[in-house]
DNA sequence: TAGAATCGCCAC
DNA sequence: AAACGTGGCGATTCTA
């Protein structure tokens, strides 16, 4: 690739001048240089804006935030269009330090993801993306040099190049998309961006002695119960040994060692998973205890010290890492921590609370994947069961048993949502069976009669199970494409492949719908002194004022419904929001 | 001895 | 390869 040239803008008449002829070209290629990662704690240095014929690159050392008001006009704008690779980085640093809601985003990232239709295989670095598309190599050597001091030619040719080639790297991804028909999807991702940089960036309030708190009450809980095992583990090991050291420990977080100290008790396992122990558990006692300690373990270990290292110095908060296409079917997924594997009970949630003078507003969408299974599937008693506004597992046991409302035991709601909740993922009779705690036999005739009460759904779930047997691919409500590379002559393969053609439809649609949801609900809080905090699949916290949180409750869940609507045509679409001091639905 | 593989479990 | 889909991640164990 030939050089660009280079048009480097350092004072306030460079910038002016600059301005007219990058605001006319319909998409320019945008990039920055940054002194570190973390917008809270790193400089913006350079901003890099390409067109054909030069790249601007801004050195931002040299300007104040009042004075860039034309580049402010200009990125927030939705047109031209803003070519970036991964602009969640770029939006954070802009949003952060020059205050610019960056605005008509092509995302080369994000359309290289959505391209590759769920091949894990495919990298999506900005090197390797360039590679597939453009068939070149890109030198990122100067990516880690140091941006804060007097520049090089070289840092100033690499920062150039890397924005310069968004140009030929977008009209190639533009028309890939195209030819796969993903530019609405495409578009779907693009408008959500800006809503998960401001996420990243507000970050979420941890109270951090709350959490110690829990952490040495767990260790207490954890301390006793391993004394307990160890007791009653070694004794069994110094039977076994011929100078009977009952004092030899055993590492019990060792798999491996458990299984062979429970071997020495005449407990024979080929695993020491939890669902192998459970079962035994009413005959072994002692594998209660194990359960027990491996269940504080995991919160110790997971749950523990480590989410405390991630609080930022700078804010107090945070600021975990999430993945916009996270998963094939379109989920976003969290790391560094992960927050939405966060255990679901009221100790470790209510640590996550609202700062003084702030609440939070807790909003989850009620059974959207049912729901976008009644949708698709026209069902017309699954879609009455929603129609009627009642709680759906009852409703869903009282048409399959044939039996009025007021007749429905517990135990008949408990069979009907093991049925509700298994079967978009492609469920078995064996795997319900032990879900409901009945036998096969038992299982099976209530799949039957769930089936029979929701006729439309059985042909539904059978027809997409085909279509991923035929096709060897799924298209979600936006278009989404996820490629299955199983083979359907594997006989391993083929039922996961009925599985996934069930369930990517479905799962991927409702992250379609969180999405639209997402971007139009960060919109919606523009001005307001509100911003989103966590999203959790079909659930979102919101951090504001509290005396503005009932206002803001009734625009969370009316941008929520809202994208719902935009993808579902017949199911009415319910979300359940709740204002709270900290991360609980009360 | 660092990274990969495995086991195991948290979330929706 | 747990019944049932999508992930992240920590501890142990294996391997080059």
């Amino acid at each position: 690739m030939d050089l660009p040239v280079i048009r480097l803008i350092r004072t306030a008449d460079e910038l002016a001048s600059s301005i007219p002829a990058l605001a006319a070209e319909p998409v320019i290629g945008l990039d920055t240089e940054t002194t570190g990662l973390d917008p809270h704690t790193s400089r913006l240095r350079l901003l890099q804006l390409a067109t054909p014929q030069e790249v601007c690159i801004i050195d931002c050392y040299s300007f104040e935030a009042g004075q860039v008001t034309q580049l402010v006009d200009l990125l927030t704008a939705t047109a031209p269009v803003k070519i970036a690779h991964n602009a969640k980085f770029d939006a954070k640093f802009l949003h952060h330090h020059l205050g610019i809601r960056l605005n008509g985003i092509f995302d080369t990232y994000l359309a290289s993801l959505l391209a590759s239709a769920g091949n894990e295989a495919d990298r999506h670095g900005l090197d390797p993306v360039v590679g597939r598309y453009l068939c070149q190599t890109l030198d990122k050597a100067a990516q880690l040099s140091d941006w804060s001091g007097e520049l090089s030619e070289y840092q100033l040719e690499y920062a150039a190049r890397d924005a310069a080639i968004l140009l030929p790297l977008y009209e190639k991804l533009k028309e890939r998309l195209d030819e796969m028909d993903l530019l609405v999807t495409a578009d779907l991702e693009f408008d959500c961006i800006l809503s998960i940089a401001r996420m990243e960036l507000a970050g979420v309030y941890l109270d951090d002695k709350m959490w110690r708190e829990q952490i040495e009450q767990t260790r207490k809980a954890h301390e006793i119960v391993a004394a307990e095992l160890q007791e009653a583990l070694g004794a069994g090991a110094s039977q076994m040994s011929l100078f009977g050291d009952s004092s030899e420990q055993i590492n019990l977080d060792s798999p491996a060692q458990v299984r062979d100290a429970l071997a020495r008790l005449g407990i024979e396992v080929d695993d020491t998973r939890e669902w192998r122990l459970q079962k035994l558990a009413r005959e072994h006692p002692i594998l209660d205890k194990l359960l027990e300690h491996r269940h504080l373990s995991k919160n110790l270990s997971s749950y523990g010290e480590s989410v405390l290292e991630y609080i930022n110095p700078a804010t107090g908060r945070i600021h975990a890492d999430f993945r916009q296409i996270g998963t094939p079917t379109g989920r976003i997924t969290s790391s560094s921590p992960s927050l939405q594997q966060i255990p679901h009970t009221i100790e470790y949630r209510s640590c996550f609370r609202s700062p003084a003078g702030r609440k939070l507003i807790v909003a989850d969408y009620s059974q959207i994947e049912m729901r976008i299974l009644a949708d698709f599937a026209h069902d017309e008693s699954l879609l009455a069961a929603f129609d009627s506004g009642q709680d759906l597992h009852r409703t869903t046991a009282s048409q399959m048993f044939g039996i009025p409302l007021g007749q429905v035991t517990p135990r008949h709601r408990e069979q009907a949502k093991g049925l509700n909740y298994g079967l978009v993922y492609g469920m078995g009779a064996e795997g319900l069976a032990s879900r409901i705690d009945s036998t096969v036999q038992e299982a099976e005739s209530l799949i039957d009669r769930y089936f029979n009460a929701y006729a439309g759904v059985a042909r539904w779930l059978h027809e997409a199970a085909e279509r991923a047997v035929n096709e060897g691919r799924s298209r979600t409500a936006s278009g989404r494409l996820w490629i299955f590379r199983l083979d359907p002559h594997d006989r391993q393969q083929y039922g996961s492949l009925k599985r996934v053609g069930k369930n990517a439809p479905i799962q991927g649609t409702a992250s379609d719908i969180f999405k639209r949801a997402m971007a139009s609900l960060d919109m919606a809080l523009l001005g307001l002194d509100a911003r989103i905090v966590n999203s959790i699949h079909d659930e979102l916290v919101i951090e504001c004022e509290e005396s503005i949180a009932q206002e803001v409750k009734e625009i969370v869940v009316d941008r929520m419904v809202r994208g719902a609507k935009e993808f579902l045509v017949r199911v009415p679409v319910t979300v359940e929001a709740m204002i709270s001091d900290a991360w609980l639905k009360k």
